[in-house]
DNA sequence: AACCAGGAGACAT
DNA sequence: ATGTCTCATGGT
């Protein structure tokens, strides 16, 4: 007997949790598509306060095209990115996925959405672009189901009886077992996102169990 | 004054 | 395949 007979709650019943208690998101905070992805690449292991300084720079700059990005020196863009940290690297992968986007014959500030399935393949193989970067640029800039397995994530379904994942991809390998992403709309996946980073954020501060767990709170 | 934030790559085992 | 170390800004 594994573990699949467990008696746990629905992906689906602690989505509604979640949007009860936090409400709408209002995710991704970002004016198009290349904008996100670029939001994407330097919110990497970085708060966002620090990563919107970096945006506002490169907006004013008038550089949130993949072919300004694509062809900027790598100097001159960790010069502009330097508050969301990472820089020299940041920088790189910035103008690694320009490049993509520009090959690929993107080279418009919004994207058309993607059915194409092996997109994830090479997002990833794009230096700097890792299995999470790439499922979250799928999801807000390509339009593409995916559910997130970031370290938030991977912390609270565990409070549900859901096996507690130590990597992003051994999650992301199990997920069917225990998601139904097809059962979700690409929106309700947006948010669930949304969700649960505004869970980890809250319960990080709080240093508890997130708020919406404590069932028998009344109104 | 350590410690870490909406990870990923290089490298060893 | 799986685990550990490094990256290197700004805010608690």
């Amino acid at each position: 007997m594994t573990d699949d007979f467990l008696q746990r709650e629905s992906s689906l019943s602690i989505f509604s949790q979640l949007n009860q208690r936090y409400g709408e998101q209002h995710w991704w905070p970002a004016e198009t598509d290349f904008e996100m992805m670029i939001g994407a690449v330097l919110v990497q292991h970085t708060a966002w306060r620090n990563v919107e300084t970096s945006i506002e720079r490169l907006k004013s700059e008038k550089l949130l095209l993949p072919q300004r990005v694509a062809s900027l020196h790598h100097e001159d863009l960790m010069e502009i990115i330097r508050p969301s940290g990472f820089m020299k690297a940041k920088a790189r992968t910035c103008i690694n996925l320009s490049t993509w986007l520009v090959e690929h014959g993107i080279d418009s500030a919004d994207v058309v959405p993607s059915r194409d399935p092996h997109l994830r393949n090479d997002l990833v193989s794009i230096p700097g672009i890792g299995p999470e970067t790439a499922d979250v640029i799928r999801l807000y800039a390509f339009q593409q189901k995916s559910f997130i397995w970031d370290v938030y994530a991977r912390r609270l379904l565990p409070l549900f009886n859901y096996p507690q994942w130590r990597t992003y991809e051994e999650a992301r390998q199990h997920e069917r077992t225990f998601i139904d992403i097809e059962g979700f709309s690409l929106k309700a996946l947006q948010e669930y996102h949304a969700l649960i980073v505004a869970v980890g954020k809250e319960s990080r501060i709080k240093g508890e169990n997130p708020l919406f767990l404590n069932k028998q709170q009344q109104e």
